[in-house]
DNA sequence: ACATTAAATTACTATATCACCATAGATGCA
DNA sequence: TGCATCTATGGTGATATAGTAATTTAATGT
């Protein structure tokens, strides 16, 4: 995008980064992991989910370079990596809230007069 | 992410929109999009596409608001519509590189002595 | 109205991805 | 070593998405 055309390489990465953040509970992880760095536990505690389920996520930011990792005694901690991600999630918010406001107002146009008159 | 948790129906929008843009050919697409708006024909020819495909994923794109639609005689042009696509791509594109980068340089170290000395 | 061109839609198969369950691996402590 | 806790991995079924072919819809021109 960025001026010249990328290449086929550089788009499937781009493309899987894309993926990786089109998970609603992905979503959700990386907001939980904005104010600091959590244990597997606390995530699933914080998101009500399964251990396993959320360990899979995390595998997949992880492999991203999303979130960063570190032992401590029993518990596995991890954190936000890159916080590009926010950014990006601030973009598409915007977008995605000027699009629904427009769906609204093509179902509910700021009538003058009613439709029914 | 922008501070606040997001519902979860914004989640979903959200988790959509990084879905939409989560596939290489699509990406392509809005990359032909660039430089002005484009046929369905055209774009089928730029991208060695089928048209069945072509128009499917140019469906996506607009039902996401990411492009807009004409129609011009017998033709069909789209167009970006949001130009915010290409500052997501610039933004990933170059967390990508740096992730790139990082994974070369932990197979290849910057040595000053070769592993094998 | 008919033929032609352009694009969208439908139907189908193949692949990918997710949630869930069971289980394995790693660490800490007695 | 043996047990408990925390996390990761493998397998399975359900769902979603992509690609292709066949068909339909829309517009143009004769």
């Amino acid at each position: 995008m960025s001026r010249l055309p990328l290449s086929d390489k550089m788009l499937d990465l781009v493309a899987r980064r894309f993926r990786t953040l089109g998970e609603p509970f992905r979503l959700r992880l990386l907001q939980s992991l904005e104010q600091g760095e959590k244990t597997v536990g606390e995530l699933v505690q914080l998101l009500d989910g399964h251990q396993p389920n959320v360990s899979k996520h995390l595998q997949i930011l992880h492999d991203a370079g999303l979130v960063s990792r570190r032992r401590d005694a029993n518990s596995i901690l991890y954190a936000i990596s890159d916080p590009m991600v926010f950014k990006l999630c601030e973009l598409v918010c915007r977008s995605a809230e000027k699009q629904t406001r427009k769906d609204y107002e093509l179902l509910h146009p700021p009538l003058q007069r009613s439709k029914r008159g």
